[in-house]
DNA sequence: ATTATTGTTCGTAAATTTGCGAACATCAAA
DNA sequence: TTTGATGTTCGCAAATTTACGAACAATAAT
């Protein structure tokens, strides 16, 4: 069996996982999944960072689709990316079945 | 509304997306899930790292708590671990389908 | 025009991640 | 006991991540 290239879902799942990777940016999501607030001015309330690293965070997700942001001066409104979110769970759901229970190798 | 702190939870999911931000680690879940091997020396042949830093990687999905691996000399076997996997499987569920498809906050 | 509000970007520092080869450890077989 | 096979650990380098405050934009209100 010679060596493989990584596929692309594999780099999808790891992308998307990356961007998951840190507590204030699933806090984040959480908070636009509850529609608690939008704004950055609210997260930034809540959320126990400087806002300039909010910013950072804000990015990375959309970045990697997640969300999306569109500015109404003076502020920044940010929603979950309904499309790319639906394709996320789909995603990692098929992942996450992927590996089945099963007895085989033991240890 | 006081700045919260982190949640175990979400310290929890972050930890564990961390362990899959990578997409060497995706591979090595996958063939461990398929059971196609279970042996370092065979994922090495197909993962295409040098065999320290699959070594590395190994161990990080280890601690996560992902795989478990037991020595059988002169090799090394690794698998799922399973009880943590069913867990890992919740708290994704959870989590993702928290957000919820949804028309409010326009962009 | 000036000021106030809201976020982003910049500059910088510290920590972490990723990757490799060399060296080392362990056990089985010769 | 020496050799071979299998992995891990070490040492190091490069890249990335995380974090903060200061400086900067953009717009609304005064």
């Amino acid at each position: 069996m010679s060596k493989r290239t990584l596929t692309q879902e594999q780099q999808n799942i790891a992308r998307i996982a990356k961007a998951m990777a840190h507590p204030v940016r699933i806090a984040i999501l959480q908070l636009l999944a509850g529609q608690e607030c939008c704004y950055h001015g609210d997260m930034s309330e809540v959320i126990p960072v400087a806002k300039s690293t909010l910013s950072q965070h804000l990015n990375e997700l959309k970045e990697a689709g997640l969300i999306q942001g569109t500015i109404t001066p003076p502020s920044v409104k940010y929603c979950i990316n309904q499309e790319n979110w639906q394709k996320t769970k789909t995603l990692f759901n098929n992942f996450l079945t992927e590996i089945k229970t099963q007895a085989a190798c033991q240890v």
